[in-house]
DNA sequence: AGTGAAATTTTTACGTA
DNA sequence: TACGTAAAAATTTCACT
């Protein structure tokens, strides 16, 4: 179920329209990309039942949760093995500060991103959630100033938006800033 | 309009099932949270006006999309001034490989965590958009083995999710395995 | 695969407690 | 603020090209 899937121009624009606002109407969505309602609706269908559209969520704003500073935290673990991983992997993903964590290839073996409260709750944080773990043998912390969500991720020579019709809200070129 | 909004367990609860999966229509996501629909409707309306929500997206598959291998790519940006920085950050957003930017407090400015199509991709991409651009001084990547997705975000003490009632899909205690 | 129209379900608006 | 009902609009199904 890995390999990539045999999309055409339609069925991509489609995906960049849903990406930069996925409440748009099957409506709305088929006009947008010339197509019959029913066809849309098959379409999307389709990308979902191949897997290309894994399923949908809302953007939740993390300043207005409470949680307004960004940092990244490397992490080495110790004797790198399963036992100890997987339970280190559960531990952080159920942190509710925890936004993405990366299993990375260099000599920091993870990537966690977090956001929190301040700087108080980040510094609890790396203290009681990370350094004080046995399989935890080198914290490095660092703010992020500045983030950007990334966009529509669709291989190049797909067909740029068409020309008329901002879909919704005040995105510029289907790029989303968070912060 | 950055300070942290005023919830209540219900909002807490609305916000976890949607991200959960934002196509619960509001009928489900009202039983859910024992409320009538169009009390649910005036909720939702609320937390999307106040800005806790920001939009809807749907979230892709970077495999099937052709984009298998990811990597983090740090960036250290040589004069450090905003006319160089505003045009290097929009021309890494608009890279297709792109899906996140991060401006950090580090000895590293920038990091990008990229989707790419394979090893040959990735080496293009560091060669062509990053390594051969003036305002960049160095750059240092590294394979992304395996990520998760951050789960809610909420705020701890929140309730957990009701007892009986898996919403949809096969999710794992409102994490998404993103890999 | 794509389409148009009917049938179903959902969203939305509004009056009331 | 929350609720129930009614109107509007959406999605979904289906027979046909």
């Amino acid at each position: 179920m890995a390999p990539a899937a045999e999309l055409d121009s339609v069925d991509l624009e489609i995906l960049r329209l849903l990406q930069n606002d996925a409440r748009i109407t099957n409506k709305e969505l088929a006009a947008a990309v010339r197509i019959a309602p029913s066809t849309c609706l098959d379409r999307v269908a389709r990308l979902r039942s191949i897997g290309v559209v894994l399923g949908q969520t809302i953007r939740v704003d993390p300043e207005r949760l409470g949680r307004p500073l960004d940092a990244l935290i490397s992490l080495r673990i110790q004797p790198h093995r399963r036992e100890l991983v997987d339970p280190f992997v559960t531990h952080v993903l159920g942190l509710p500060e925890t936004r993405a964590l990366y299993n990375l290839a260099g000599p920091d073996d993870y990537l966690v991103h977090v956001s929190t409260a301040g700087a108080g709750d980040l510094q609890r944080l790396v203290l009681d959630a990370f350094a004080s773990r046995d399989e935890v043998s080198r914290v490095h912390t660092t703010l992020i100033f500045q983030q950007w969500a990334g966009g529509p991720l669709l291989p190049p020579g797909a067909a740029p938006p068409t020309s008329g019709g901002r879909t919704s809200g005040s995105r510029s070129g289907g790029r989303v800033d968070t912060e």
